[in-house]
DNA sequence: TAGCTAAATGCAATTCTGTTGCAAATATAA
DNA sequence: TTATATTTGCAACAGAATTGCATTTAGCTA
């Protein structure tokens, strides 16, 4: 495990909220969340710091904007690779993990992947 | 079909330049080759109307940046679902359509799925 | 073919997302 | 407790995208 970084206060709640949330979460979401305790600046460098260190991982939704949640299912001992799909409901806007096992998927030759975004937009049973 | 909005200069300028085009192109590429014969805000619309009419499909980069391609591969009578896989190369930037057949993506009881966003990202042929 | 009208355009201003540089504050190891 | 490298807040900036409004125009109709 790379070392960790500085448990600082903002860490510690942003990580909370984003533990403690159902479906993925903005950046925008976050820090209405956070109620001013936090600047918005030290916002994204906690969330990039908490993505390097595996415990969170960016999901780019269906509109360009980027979420963020927390990794459940994964080992946080190495820089690892996401290959399950995200379900971004286009009525609510939440971002939730729909499957746990990787999907196959087949390359052509020569290519290489090093990271995988695979976002189903539609309606969720919430707003069907 | 849905009605065809006006054939326009611009319209017919950003089509022609979409779908001579390799791999996707970005909104800010597209405005460059248009090389200011054509409004910044103009061809955002223009792009809205194009993806509206299927004739252009949107594709969300890994970086969050839009990307449009011409649908070749699909009949223009109705909105369609775009369910095949994109490779973003982390390297040179391009977007391309890596399979044409679509694949099984099996949801969850009661998600509607509407729109599909599979992209793979790493380093392409070209840049391996 | 001329006139009409809804659609499309250009421009200015604004919003939203994300980044950078730098001085001040602070977590943590010694 | 002290030293210091990390983290934070602030201000400024950059880029993507949207909105409102006045002007222009595609293409239908007489």
């Amino acid at each position: 495990m790379s070392k960790l970084t500085r448990n600082t206060i903002a860490r510690q709640r942003i990580l909370e909220l984003i533990s403690s949330n159902e479906s993925a979460i903005s950046h925008a979401t976050l820090q209405e969340k956070l109620e001013g305790t936090c600047d918005r600046v030290t916002t994204y460098r906690v969330l990039e710091r908490l993505v390097n260190e595996s415990l969170v991982h960016r999901i780019v939704n269906i509109n360009g904007v980027v979420n963020y949640a927390a990794c459940k299912v994964c080992e946080h001992t190495e820089k690892h690779i996401h290959q399950h799909i995200h379900f971004s409901c286009v009525s609510c806007g939440t971002v939730q993990c729909i499957t746990e096992k990787p999907i196959a998927i087949e390359l052509p030759a020569n290519y290489k992947a090093t990271e995988y975004q695979l976002t189903v937009a539609g309606h969720c049973p919430e707003c069907h």
